[in-house]
DNA sequence: TAACTTTGCGAGTGAATACTAACTAATGAT
DNA sequence: ATCATTAGTTAGTATTCACTCGCAAAGTTA
């Protein structure tokens, strides 16, 4: 795992908060180095250019929603349990850096570039894998119904937290992210779990 | 409702379809001019501004989806039905013109901009306004569950539905939009709907 | 203390961007 | 026949963009 300096890290920040206030067309070099009081060569001591700068942004995001899930899930025992356990700190994390929303539900915004599409993906494809498994576990363990298939019943729950997370996001985070997202999550499972 | 010229339809089209395969940051008017075989200064003959084809061109395919699922609804009998006609011609419709998904599912692209990040909020109410109506209807037609509130059906279904979309655009418009849809909507109401 | 590395700066550069000025050819109405 | 309107052109403009050059100050190491 890479690791970024103090300054690297800020930068990265500083970029996030302002592809989330004002989107991608909005972040130039200029006033990314505003934002830090510093002059726009100083940002290239610290990333060779500004696709980098993106490139690392997404690379650390990735690494952190890993990091958390992967502990989430060694702490969990059933599979509702678990399937709460990892919306419940998705929905705390982007509550408590809501900028973040931004970056990790940017399927359109990195089209311009390859790498940085691919990028995103990563991430998509990341949540697909851990609620998949989620589902196929608690299926096999009889504790959610069988009535729909592993592959739908994921696109569901995926689809239905993304897009109470927009809502949120198009409210200017003025609903209750975290009450609604538990509500439309249980809204799902009260629908296929057997008790 | 407001008419273009034909003139104002073809760069209408060319933008959508140039924001479909580059996105929006590659839309210049030098770019959309060379698709359309005109010089720069054509186009400001048929627009005053670059803001202003986006903002028509939002426009457009909103009058557009109003005008083709208000037909779709009033044919329609019971609630099932009908929410099954809702989707179908939206998939239809997004199958046969891929560029429009670009668009109307543009939350983040057009961050930059007051009016058009408007526009692009009121696709998303008018979709959840007849799904809404719909679920209320068949609810209190009993055609549905009542087990799970209206506003988090709601919520579900156009989550799932936009995921289905999301992931067809990210396969590279390779997947079967019109099945893998239908497959999420029929898993839905598989739980919903009393027989 | 001397040399080296790191991190900053002011002052640029060429390329790209949205848009304009001035002109022209064609069309259509009176 | 004349004249206005429409729709196009070439040749620009000012501004903004990502990025570079050369220099300096402040550690850090030898």
């Amino acid at each position: 795992m890479q690791k970024y300096t103090d300054r690297q890290t800020e930068i990265i920040e500083a970029a996030t908060a302002r592809i989330d206030k004002y989107g991608i067309q909005n972040l130039t070099i200029k006033n990314l180095a505003q934002d830090l009081h510093l002059s726009e060569p100083a940002l290239y001591r610290h990333f060779k250019s500004k696709n980098e700068i993106l490139s690392s942004l997404l690379k650390y995001f990735i690494e952190e929603m890993k990091n958390r899930l992967d502990r989430v899930i060694n702490s969990s025992n059933n599979a509702g349990e678990e399937l709460r356990a990892i919306f419940n700190s998705q929905l705390q994390t982007f509550s408590a850096k809501p900028a973040i929303v931004s970056v990790l539900f940017a399927e359109s915004i990195f089209h311009f570039d390859k790498r940085l599409s691919h990028r995103v993906s990563i991430v998509m494809d990341l949540m697909h894998d851990y609620v998949t498994n989620n589902i196929r576990k608690g299926q096999d363990s009889g504790h959610y119904s069988k009535a729909v298939s592993v592959s739908t019943l994921t696109t569901i729950i995926i689809g239905g937290m993304r897009m109470t997370v927009l809502k949120w996001k198009l409210s200017g985070h003025n609903s209750n992210l975290i009450k609604d997202g538990k509500t439309i999550l249980e809204g799902i499972l009260s629908m296929i779990e057997n008790n």
